[in-house]
DNA sequence: TTGAAAGCGCTAACAA
DNA sequence: TTGTTAGCGCTTTCAA
């Protein structure tokens, strides 16, 4: 076969049989060193390395996957406003770093049949696997992707046998929070939970948990009498109109404990319009300790969940799974921890 | 050919041979309906669409992409923490949810290298086309890309041949903070630019385009010696650290224009910090009008730039030259409006 | 209008 | 250890 000039087509990419006649072996032998497989003599490595070197060679994802892997994980992330999941994608991205893997995204939105077309989509692109970050679907859907492709679920509890799942311990973090305030002084502490009407929305979800260790803690600390949840949602729209509504109750809550911190800010928006002083007059609390809980004009009390270690312990039992080193599903189950800021304090005097 | 038993292997997914016996037709005309290509009869449609129906058949996205395309779009976003990026997706995946062309994103980071990484990837996975938003990689590094697979550039001003890019006006968007101010009284009107110290960063960034209209917007309305620009990086401590050094000097200026929110609310921090007042004592602005801005203890003057529009814009575009309808190359440049709110008012009679 | 057949770039099974 | 070869699921000529 005569040796090819150099004036070709130009557009076409390098493949593997360019580097294979360039380091004159096979394509397999390429194949082999690209995938680190068992099998190839040193010299040869050296070789096929150096021609890929030279020649910039870059595989080509897809092909590859029609035989073999992706090298693709999907991230389902429901709701990029969510100031907690960026976290989460760092620590994914941290773990894959180190791994021929990459991660691609794929902005679920917040219903489940947006999810589902997504994950689909995923599917359909045959990655390796799939990290779905609080996926409201049902379960029995998620099982079913669980048998498809390996699954990882972040932040939603209830385990099962198909997929594996790391979640935070929302009972113990709620819990903290009322431990906090009631070590205050507090009794009458109000919780805002996020009820979504959406049907089939699993009860395993972050704010049913939430609320669920707000009730226990309540009731440890003896003040069962004054277990009083709300039902809005997790958005600053919500966490205002649920704090309008409790500040209009002739014994109003001396705190006020909204699930998660982007609530907290319309809790705050609706206790400043009061002409009510934090936390002199009222305590308010969050959860997720976002970097907006942290601004200084805020400064909200707030629970911390390491949103760096779940992502990458998410990514790396997905990979254990990928590689078929486990069968076996696990749950993961981290604790958060309290971070107290002005927001909170004694209750007033005579409330 | 005998019937296939129902009792197949199970896990094998359904094929494109698959529908095509299913409909006692070949698999070329299944891909023909598949494509909406040209040459089909609507009763051979009508049959083939019955038994995609039937057995639920999703094509195989990478396969496709071995012949034609992989009917996906690479959206590289550099910080998934940044407010007003979920606008721009939000805007791209309106303008996709009517096509057959499904957004995957890229975290991209915010450096020149884990930016052609996560490009490289993109690439390697034969996406359709690549949406790029405020890259900081080299021009021609990008006219590069460019070059590979057609692509869009978001919110980068300065227009190629190789690629279309959709930008806000930041000159303008500039001026109508300086203008707002100037007519609310101010003169010394302090500005915090972005300076990114990585090198290589282009002068086309957002940050040096509104650093630029500021200083005109200034000297248009007559404030030239009052030019003010303190180089530091749009975060939350970039403005903190600027605010302490404006608030030091010995004419301290009576408003601080903070190119991005997330920098205003650093600003913010110093000024209260200082025990000043805003906007009684001090006015504060800032630019982009991210979710943050609009809360009510933070309440802060903006610049809104809108984000659905630009992103449905470049999504378009982008079609345009994946399906080859364009190959001359577009700048669409759109109009940004003011957001006045509590923090910005008349400056102290004697500062 | 329809279908047969040849790839796309790669991996895996197997033979040498 | 190395190479040959047969696909993976689809699209695209090109003939019928």
């Amino acid at each position: 076969m005569a040796v090819e000039p150099e004036a070709e087509p130009a557009a076409r990419r390098t493949t593997i049989a360019d580097v294979a006649s360039r380091a004159n072996v096979s394509t397999a032998a390429v194949s082999k060193v690209l995938r680190n497989a068992y099998g190839v003599s040193p010299a040869m490595q050296e070789r096929v390395r150096a021609a890929i070197a030279e020649l910039g060679y870059r595989p080509h994802a897809a092909a590859r996957g029609m035989r073999g892997q992706t090298y693709t994980i999907g991230v389902l992330i429901p709701d990029l406003r969510n100031p907690f999941f960026p976290e989460l994608i760092e620590g994914i991205g941290e773990h894959l770093a180190a791994t021929d893997y990459q991660a691609l995204l794929g902005p679920g939105g917040s219903t489940p049949e947006s999810q589902a077309r997504i994950t689909e989509a995923m599917i359909d692109r045959r990655m390796d696997g799939l990290i779905m970050i609080a996926p409201v679907v049902p379960r029995a859907q998620l099982e079913a992707t669980a048998r498809t492709v390996p699954t990882v679920v972040i932040g939603r509890h209830g385990r099962s046998a198909e997929f594996d799942a790391v979640v935070d311990d929302d009972v113990t973090g709620a819990g903290l929070i009322v431990d906090h305030l009631a070590d205050l002084g507090h009794r009458r502490i109000a919780h805002i939970e996020h009820r979504d009407t959406t049907r089939g929305i699993p009860t395993t979800m972050p704010q049913t948990v939430r609320a669920d260790g707000y009730r226990q803690a309540m009731a440890r600390r003896g003040l069962t009498d004054e277990i009083d949840v709300v039902p809005s949602t997790y958005s600053e729209a919500g966490g205002y109109a649920a704090a309008r509504e409790l500040l209009a109750r002739p014994r109003r809550p001396t705190a006020i404990f909204a699930g998660a911190d982007v609530a907290a800010i319309g809790v705050l928006n609706a206790v400043h319009e009061a002409g009510l002083r934090i936390p002199e007059d009222i305590s308010v609390a969050g959860y997720d300790n976002t970097s907006i809980a942290a601004m200084g004009p805020i400064s909200l009390t707030s629970v911390d969940q390491d949103g760096r270690l779940m992502g990458s312990n998410a990514a790396r039992l997905l990979l254990e799974r990928v590689e078929g080193k486990r069968r076996r599903s696990v749950l993961m189950s981290l604790s958060p921890t309290l971070v107290p800021r002005r927001s909170t304090g004694a209750p007033p005097v005579n409330p």
